[in-house]
DNA sequence: ATAATCAATGTACTTCCGTTGCATACTTAA
DNA sequence: TTAAGTATGCAACGGAAGTACATTGATTAT
Protein backbone atom coordinates (compact mmCIF):
# COMPACT_ATOMS: atom_id res chain seq x y z
CA UNK A 1 0.00 0.00 0.00
CA UNK A 2 3.29 2.37 -0.14
CA UNK A 3 1.71 3.35 -3.47
CA UNK A 4 -1.23 5.16 -2.10
CA UNK A 5 1.10 6.58 0.35
CA UNK A 6 2.86 7.91 -2.91
CA UNK A 7 0.39 8.79 -4.67
CA UNK A 8 -1.23 10.81 -2.13
CA UNK A 9 2.06 12.62 -0.92
CA UNK A 10 3.19 13.40 -4.87
CA UNK A 11 -0.35 15.36 -5.18
CA UNK A 12 0.18 17.57 -1.41
CA UNK A 13 -2.23 15.35 0.39
CA UNK A 14 -0.94 13.67 3.54
CA UNK A 15 -1.38 10.29 3.81
CA UNK A 16 -3.42 9.76 6.65
CA UNK A 17 -5.38 6.18 8.00
CA UNK A 18 -8.39 7.29 6.85
CA UNK A 19 -7.52 8.68 3.84
CA UNK A 20 -5.46 5.97 2.71
CA UNK A 21 -8.61 4.06 2.97
CA UNK A 22 -10.95 5.63 1.29
CA UNK A 23 -8.32 6.27 -1.65
CA UNK A 24 -8.38 2.37 -1.23
CA UNK A 25 -11.93 1.88 -1.40
CA UNK A 26 -12.59 4.06 -4.50
CA UNK A 27 -9.96 2.03 -5.79
CA UNK A 28 -11.11 -1.25 -5.86
CA UNK A 29 -14.79 0.08 -6.43
CA UNK A 30 -14.91 0.70 -10.32
CA UNK A 31 -17.72 3.01 -10.05
CA UNK A 32 -18.11 6.37 -8.74
CA UNK A 33 -18.85 7.22 -5.43
CA UNK A 34 -21.24 9.29 -3.34
CA UNK A 35 -19.95 10.63 -0.26
CA UNK A 36 -23.23 8.16 0.98
CA UNK A 37 -21.89 5.33 0.05
CA UNK A 38 -17.98 6.53 1.88
CA UNK A 39 -20.78 7.04 4.83
CA UNK A 40 -22.16 3.73 4.42
CA UNK A 41 -18.49 2.10 4.42
CA UNK A 42 -17.20 3.51 7.04
CA UNK A 43 -20.39 4.21 9.74
CA UNK A 44 -18.05 4.81 12.26
CA UNK A 45 -15.98 7.88 10.70
CA UNK A 46 -17.61 11.07 10.96
CA UNK A 47 -19.71 12.29 7.74
CA UNK A 48 -17.49 15.72 7.59
CA UNK A 49 -14.00 13.99 7.44
CA UNK A 50 -15.76 12.22 5.08
CA UNK A 51 -16.76 15.16 3.16
CA UNK A 52 -13.60 16.95 3.75
CA UNK A 53 -11.63 13.93 2.50
CA UNK A 54 -13.26 13.70 -1.08
CA UNK A 55 -13.33 17.65 -1.62
CA UNK A 56 -9.09 17.70 -0.59
CA UNK A 57 -8.44 14.50 -3.27
CA UNK A 58 -10.67 16.73 -5.93
CA UNK A 59 -8.63 20.25 -5.16
CA UNK A 60 -4.95 18.04 -5.32
CA UNK A 61 -6.36 16.39 -8.73
CA UNK A 62 -7.08 13.19 -6.86
CA UNK A 63 -10.10 12.45 -8.24
CA UNK A 64 -12.81 14.23 -10.17
CA UNK A 65 -16.47 15.73 -9.36
CA UNK A 66 -19.26 14.12 -11.69
CA UNK A 67 -22.89 14.95 -12.07
CA UNK A 68 -24.52 12.61 -13.51
CA UNK A 69 -27.59 14.14 -13.15
CA UNK A 70 -29.03 12.64 -10.09
CA UNK A 71 -28.25 15.77 -8.27
CA UNK A 72 -25.74 13.55 -6.35
CA UNK A 73 -22.20 14.89 -6.32
CA UNK A 74 -20.00 11.66 -7.24
CA UNK A 75 -16.55 11.70 -7.33
CA UNK A 76 -14.40 8.83 -8.72
CA UNK A 77 -9.80 8.80 -9.19
CA UNK A 78 -8.14 10.38 -11.68
CA UNK A 79 -6.22 8.35 -14.27
CA UNK A 80 -2.25 8.67 -13.17
CA UNK A 81 -1.17 10.76 -14.94
CA UNK A 82 -4.85 13.12 -15.81
CA UNK A 83 -4.00 16.79 -14.28
CA UNK A 84 -8.33 17.63 -14.13
CA UNK A 85 -7.13 20.64 -11.66
CA UNK A 86 -5.39 21.84 -14.67
CA UNK A 87 -7.04 21.39 -17.93
CA UNK A 88 -10.15 18.75 -17.83
CA UNK A 89 -9.16 15.34 -18.97
CA UNK A 90 -12.68 15.67 -21.08
CA UNK A 91 -13.80 11.68 -21.06
CA UNK A 92 -17.42 11.03 -20.61
CA UNK A 93 -19.74 9.23 -17.85
CA UNK A 94 -22.37 6.54 -18.44
CA UNK A 95 -25.07 6.34 -16.26
CA UNK A 96 -27.00 3.51 -15.89
CA UNK A 97 -30.71 3.96 -15.47
CA UNK A 98 -31.37 0.19 -14.22
CA UNK A 99 -28.56 -0.44 -11.11
CA UNK A 100 -28.29 3.50 -10.86
CA UNK A 101 -24.17 3.23 -11.15
CA UNK A 102 -22.05 5.51 -12.82
CA UNK A 103 -18.80 4.82 -14.43
CA UNK A 104 -16.02 6.86 -15.96
CA UNK A 105 -15.79 5.53 -19.92
CA UNK A 106 -12.16 7.33 -19.95
CA UNK A 107 -11.27 6.12 -23.43
CA UNK A 108 -14.43 7.76 -25.10
CA UNK A 109 -13.51 11.77 -24.78
CA UNK A 110 -15.76 14.39 -25.80
CA UNK A 111 -15.81 15.67 -29.19
CA UNK A 112 -15.16 19.25 -29.75
CA UNK A 113 -18.13 21.61 -30.01
CA UNK A 114 -18.03 24.49 -32.03
CA UNK A 115 -19.71 27.03 -29.83
CA UNK A 116 -21.83 30.57 -31.33
CA UNK A 117 -19.48 33.52 -31.22
CA UNK A 118 -18.97 34.87 -27.40
CA UNK A 119 -19.11 31.50 -25.69
CA UNK A 120 -15.76 30.17 -24.27
CA UNK A 121 -15.53 27.08 -22.92
CA UNK A 122 -13.39 25.99 -20.30
CA UNK A 123 -15.24 22.64 -18.98
CA UNK A 124 -16.98 20.20 -20.50
CA UNK A 125 -19.42 17.65 -18.77
CA UNK A 126 -20.91 14.72 -20.86
CA UNK A 127 -23.21 11.92 -19.05
CA UNK A 128 -24.63 9.06 -21.48
CA UNK A 129 -27.90 7.46 -19.96
CA UNK A 130 -29.12 4.27 -20.49
CA UNK A 131 -28.39 0.41 -19.85
CA UNK A 132 -24.92 -0.46 -18.94
CA UNK A 133 -22.87 -3.16 -19.38
CA UNK A 134 -23.33 -5.68 -16.70
CA UNK A 135 -27.38 -4.75 -16.82
CA UNK A 136 -27.85 -5.49 -20.56
CA UNK A 137 -25.60 -9.01 -20.58
CA UNK B 1 -51.78 35.68 -25.07
CA UNK B 2 -54.37 33.09 -26.66
CA UNK B 3 -51.20 30.87 -27.67
CA UNK B 4 -50.36 30.45 -24.85
CA UNK B 5 -53.40 28.37 -23.89
CA UNK B 6 -53.74 26.88 -27.00
CA UNK B 7 -49.83 25.16 -26.29
CA UNK B 8 -51.00 24.10 -22.84
CA UNK B 9 -54.55 22.71 -24.60
CA UNK B 10 -52.24 21.17 -27.13
CA UNK B 11 -50.27 19.25 -24.40
CA UNK B 12 -52.89 18.36 -22.32
CA UNK B 13 -52.50 21.08 -19.23
CA UNK B 14 -55.38 22.59 -18.31
CA UNK B 15 -54.55 26.51 -18.90
CA UNK B 16 -54.94 27.87 -15.62
CA UNK B 17 -54.19 31.48 -14.48
CA UNK B 18 -50.87 30.80 -12.48
CA UNK B 19 -49.93 28.55 -15.61
CA UNK B 20 -50.39 31.21 -18.09
CA UNK B 21 -48.31 33.13 -16.17
CA UNK B 22 -45.34 31.13 -15.36
CA UNK B 23 -45.44 29.90 -19.46
CA UNK B 24 -45.08 33.85 -19.94
CA UNK B 25 -42.69 34.51 -18.18
CA UNK B 26 -40.21 31.58 -19.01
CA UNK B 27 -40.81 32.45 -22.38
CA UNK B 28 -40.32 35.91 -22.00
CA UNK B 29 -36.53 34.68 -20.43
CA UNK B 30 -34.13 33.29 -22.51
CA UNK B 31 -32.10 31.32 -19.78
CA UNK B 32 -32.73 28.15 -17.65
CA UNK B 33 -35.17 29.11 -14.71
CA UNK B 34 -34.75 27.33 -11.39
CA UNK B 35 -37.36 26.85 -9.04
CA UNK B 36 -36.41 29.52 -6.60
CA UNK B 37 -36.11 31.76 -9.92
CA UNK B 38 -40.21 31.64 -10.36
CA UNK B 39 -40.58 31.42 -6.22
CA UNK B 40 -38.84 34.94 -6.14
CA UNK B 41 -41.07 36.08 -8.95
CA UNK B 42 -44.95 34.80 -8.21
CA UNK B 43 -43.31 35.54 -4.42
CA UNK B 44 -47.58 35.52 -3.45
CA UNK B 45 -48.20 31.90 -4.78
CA UNK B 46 -47.55 28.61 -3.08
CA UNK B 47 -43.82 27.17 -3.83
CA UNK B 48 -45.57 23.44 -4.40
CA UNK B 49 -47.77 25.15 -6.78
CA UNK B 50 -44.75 26.19 -8.58
CA UNK B 51 -42.84 22.80 -7.95
CA UNK B 52 -46.25 20.99 -9.66
CA UNK B 53 -46.60 23.38 -12.55
CA UNK B 54 -43.02 23.20 -13.66
CA UNK B 55 -43.36 19.16 -12.86
CA UNK B 56 -46.51 18.80 -15.22
CA UNK B 57 -44.78 21.25 -18.08
CA UNK B 58 -42.06 18.10 -18.22
CA UNK B 59 -44.49 15.56 -18.17
CA UNK B 60 -46.30 17.07 -21.04
CA UNK B 61 -43.02 18.13 -22.84
CA UNK B 62 -43.53 21.27 -22.29
CA UNK B 63 -40.44 22.28 -20.74
CA UNK B 64 -36.91 19.89 -20.21
CA UNK B 65 -35.24 19.65 -17.37
CA UNK B 66 -31.94 20.57 -17.38
CA UNK B 67 -28.69 19.70 -14.81
CA UNK B 68 -25.95 22.40 -15.44
CA UNK B 69 -24.12 20.47 -12.76
CA UNK B 70 -25.10 23.54 -10.45
CA UNK B 71 -27.44 20.83 -8.32
CA UNK B 72 -30.40 22.95 -8.85
CA UNK B 73 -32.69 21.94 -11.40
CA UNK B 74 -33.70 24.25 -14.18
CA UNK B 75 -36.33 24.72 -16.61
CA UNK B 76 -36.59 25.85 -19.84
CA UNK B 77 -39.26 25.37 -22.43
CA UNK B 78 -38.93 23.76 -25.17
CA UNK B 79 -39.63 23.97 -29.08
CA UNK B 80 -42.54 23.87 -30.51
CA UNK B 81 -42.58 20.58 -31.99
CA UNK B 82 -39.97 19.09 -30.03
CA UNK B 83 -40.89 15.85 -28.56
CA UNK B 84 -38.53 15.51 -25.26
CA UNK B 85 -41.23 13.25 -23.91
CA UNK B 86 -40.50 10.60 -25.91
CA UNK B 87 -37.46 10.99 -27.89
CA UNK B 88 -34.42 13.59 -26.65
CA UNK B 89 -33.96 17.07 -28.32
CA UNK B 90 -30.23 16.40 -27.84
CA UNK B 91 -28.91 19.97 -27.91
CA UNK B 92 -26.43 21.01 -25.40
CA UNK B 93 -26.73 23.61 -22.53
CA UNK B 94 -24.13 26.31 -21.64
CA UNK B 95 -23.78 27.76 -18.49
CA UNK B 96 -21.81 30.68 -17.47
CA UNK B 97 -19.18 30.23 -14.52
CA UNK B 98 -19.41 34.24 -14.27
CA UNK B 99 -23.15 34.76 -13.91
CA UNK B 100 -24.53 31.38 -13.14
CA UNK B 101 -27.11 31.52 -16.12
CA UNK B 102 -27.52 27.99 -17.98
CA UNK B 103 -28.86 28.38 -21.61
CA UNK B 104 -29.86 26.14 -24.09
CA UNK B 105 -28.09 26.21 -27.22
CA UNK B 106 -30.76 24.55 -29.86
CA UNK B 107 -28.74 24.77 -32.69
CA UNK B 108 -25.90 22.98 -31.01
CA UNK B 109 -26.48 19.47 -31.29
CA UNK B 110 -25.06 16.43 -29.54
CA UNK B 111 -22.53 14.59 -32.16
CA UNK B 112 -23.30 10.40 -31.64
CA UNK B 113 -20.61 8.50 -29.68
CA UNK B 114 -19.42 4.86 -30.07
CA UNK B 115 -19.87 3.14 -27.02
CA UNK B 116 -18.09 0.30 -25.85
CA UNK B 117 -20.45 -3.21 -26.03
CA UNK B 118 -22.45 -3.87 -24.28
CA UNK B 119 -23.63 -0.23 -23.29
CA UNK B 120 -26.91 1.31 -24.65
CA UNK B 121 -27.51 4.77 -24.33
CA UNK B 122 -31.28 6.01 -24.38
CA UNK B 123 -30.11 10.10 -22.94
CA UNK B 124 -27.58 12.37 -23.45
CA UNK B 125 -26.55 15.52 -21.57
CA UNK B 126 -23.85 18.07 -22.17
CA UNK B 127 -23.07 20.93 -20.15
CA UNK B 128 -20.78 23.06 -21.53
CA UNK B 129 -19.30 25.55 -18.89
CA UNK B 130 -17.02 28.90 -19.08
CA UNK B 131 -17.95 32.12 -19.90
CA UNK B 132 -21.13 33.17 -22.26
CA UNK B 133 -21.53 35.74 -24.98
CA UNK B 134 -22.89 38.67 -22.52
CA UNK B 135 -20.08 37.98 -19.94
CA UNK B 136 -17.00 37.85 -22.55
CA UNK B 137 -18.42 40.91 -24.18
C1' DA C 1 12.33 16.64 24.99
C1' DT C 2 8.96 20.33 25.06
C1' DA C 3 6.57 23.98 23.59
C1' DA C 4 4.47 26.06 19.80
C1' DT C 5 2.30 25.62 15.36
C1' DC C 6 -0.33 23.76 11.83
C1' DA C 7 -3.18 20.07 9.88
C1' DA C 8 -6.78 16.58 10.46
C1' DT C 9 -10.80 14.90 12.70
C1' DG C 10 -15.09 15.21 15.46
C1' DT C 11 -19.53 17.40 17.09
C1' DA C 12 -23.15 20.08 16.27
C1' DC C 13 -25.81 22.89 13.70
C1' DT C 14 -27.71 25.36 9.51
C1' DT C 15 -29.48 25.99 5.05
C1' DC C 16 -31.37 24.84 0.80
C1' DC C 17 -33.89 22.14 -2.34
C1' DG C 18 -36.95 18.54 -3.58
C1' DT C 19 -40.87 16.04 -2.32
C1' DT C 20 -45.18 14.28 -0.21
C1' DG C 21 -49.74 14.14 2.56
C1' DC C 22 -53.65 16.14 3.43
C1' DA C 23 -57.08 19.81 3.35
C1' DT C 24 -59.51 23.23 0.63
C1' DA C 25 -61.04 25.75 -3.47
C1' DC C 26 -62.27 25.49 -8.08
C1' DT C 27 -63.94 23.52 -12.53
C1' DT C 28 -66.26 20.30 -15.35
C1' DA C 29 -69.53 16.70 -16.38
C1' DA C 30 -73.58 13.95 -15.11
C1' DT D 1 -77.07 20.92 -8.26
C1' DT D 2 -74.62 17.33 -6.99
C1' DA D 3 -70.75 14.56 -7.67
C1' DA D 4 -66.14 13.82 -9.44
C1' DG D 5 -61.95 15.33 -10.70
C1' DT D 6 -58.36 18.75 -10.89
C1' DA D 7 -55.68 22.62 -9.12
C1' DT D 8 -53.98 25.17 -5.33
C1' DG D 9 -52.57 26.02 -0.51
C1' DC D 10 -50.57 24.66 3.93
C1' DA D 11 -47.53 22.08 6.60
C1' DA D 12 -44.12 19.10 7.26
C1' DC D 13 -40.25 15.77 6.15
C1' DG D 14 -35.83 14.14 4.41
C1' DG D 15 -31.51 14.28 2.12
C1' DA D 16 -27.44 16.47 0.81
C1' DA D 17 -24.13 20.25 1.05
C1' DG D 18 -21.84 23.20 3.77
C1' DT D 19 -19.87 25.85 8.01
C1' DA D 20 -18.23 27.20 12.92
C1' DC D 21 -16.01 25.77 16.56
C1' DA D 22 -13.67 22.58 19.61
C1' DT D 23 -10.40 18.91 19.94
C1' DT D 24 -7.05 15.77 18.78
C1' DG D 25 -2.93 14.56 16.36
C1' DA D 26 1.38 15.45 13.95
C1' DT D 27 5.43 18.40 12.80
C1' DT D 28 8.93 21.95 13.55
C1' DA D 29 11.88 24.91 16.14
C1' DT D 30 13.87 26.03 20.33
Amino acid sequence: MKEIEKRLNDNGVRPTAMRILIYKYMAEKEIAVALTDIENVFAKADRTTLYRTLKTFEQKGIVHQIDDGTHISKFALCEPGCNCELEQDLHLHFHCTNCDETVCLTEQKIPHINLPDGYVAEDANLVLKGICEKCSG
